[in-house]
DNA sequence: TTCGGATAGATAACATGTTATCTATTGTAG
DNA sequence: CTACAATAGATAACATGTTATCTATCCGAA
């Protein structure tokens, strides 16, 4: 008697339960639940997820170099490359280089940026804010620490 | 006194916490600490995180239609239509029509789809059943459990 | 000092994510 | 029965994700 049953055209309800409930489309899923909320304000402003997380970043960070916020976005070089390159373009912000290391390249905000922050950022707070209350604060932040603390047991 | 302190070049390190702590950046953080796990082992079969779900999925739920497919596997239906379709011209999944409702389709896999399941499953099992000691079993399923409420309190 | 390794960032190539729209079919109110 | 809304899936167009590789610069050991 094998405990692995040979494989056949039949559903295979031994592991259904598991993948439904595994980790990582968990993960996922909630991540889609919560960004859901967000995402009718962004399309107002005509910016993607990826885009807003940038434009935070560099907010809070001015004159942060692109290493740095690749991981603070948790966006690939390859892919910030191209944003910066766009996001310059469209005038939202700046990259200069800096003495005494040519390879770097530091990013701030332009006027047009801050402004765009600044109108974006109270609804983006409110959306926040209304997704703590129906989950629960404390809730809320007994997850985040759960997700911290599970990311620091797998590094 | 406004609360809301003019726009300047200064960092504003009232927020950077908050960002830091921010549930969706937590969300996607640790994920991509989790699936970092995984990634070696897919890239070995040169599979995709995605393209593992899906196999998973089908395998799972042979006859499976496309939509419920998109729903399971958390791929939005234009991803899952490129997908299939190379999927089906690499031999390891099959589509057909259903008699009765000509619009629908349904998935199952290949005996060549089936194999690759059999071979990559063990290890994927093993490096899940890995992460779940590392984190602790009890705080994995908790932690499985709050996602799970908070979808329920966002939808 | 110099040469080889390390680092910062860019680019290529392909896969997936996202929104909008399209076709074909099905269900339904009239 | 018919016109119309709803549904299943496909496609287009563009943005991002992912791995591999490339260039330029920096750094450290011989």
């Amino acid at each position: 008697m094998s405990r692995k049953p040979p494989i056949t055209d039949e559903p295979d309800t031994s592991q259904l339960r598991r993948f439904e409930e595994a980790l990582p489309i968990a993960l996922l899923r909630t991540r889609e639940v919560v960004m859901a909320r967000f995402r009718p304000h962004l399309a107002e402003y005509g910016m993607t997820e990826q885009q807003w997380r940038l434009i935070r970043v560099v907010q809070q960070r001015p004159g942060i170099d692109a290493t740095a916020l690749s991981e603070a976005c948790c966006i690939l070089m390859p892919s910030l490359s191209r944003m910066l390159k766009y996001l310059e373009s469209d005038g939202l912000l700046t990259r200069s280089k800096v003495k005494g290391d040519m390879r770097r390249q530091v990013i701030s905000l332009t006027r047009q940026g801050k402004d765009l922050f600044a109108k974006m950022a109270p609804k983006s707070e409110a959306i926040y804010a209304q997704i703590e209350t129906e989950f629960g604060r404390s809730d809320m932040s007994e997850l985040i620490a759960q997700l911290q603390t599970l990311r620091r047991s797998l590094k």
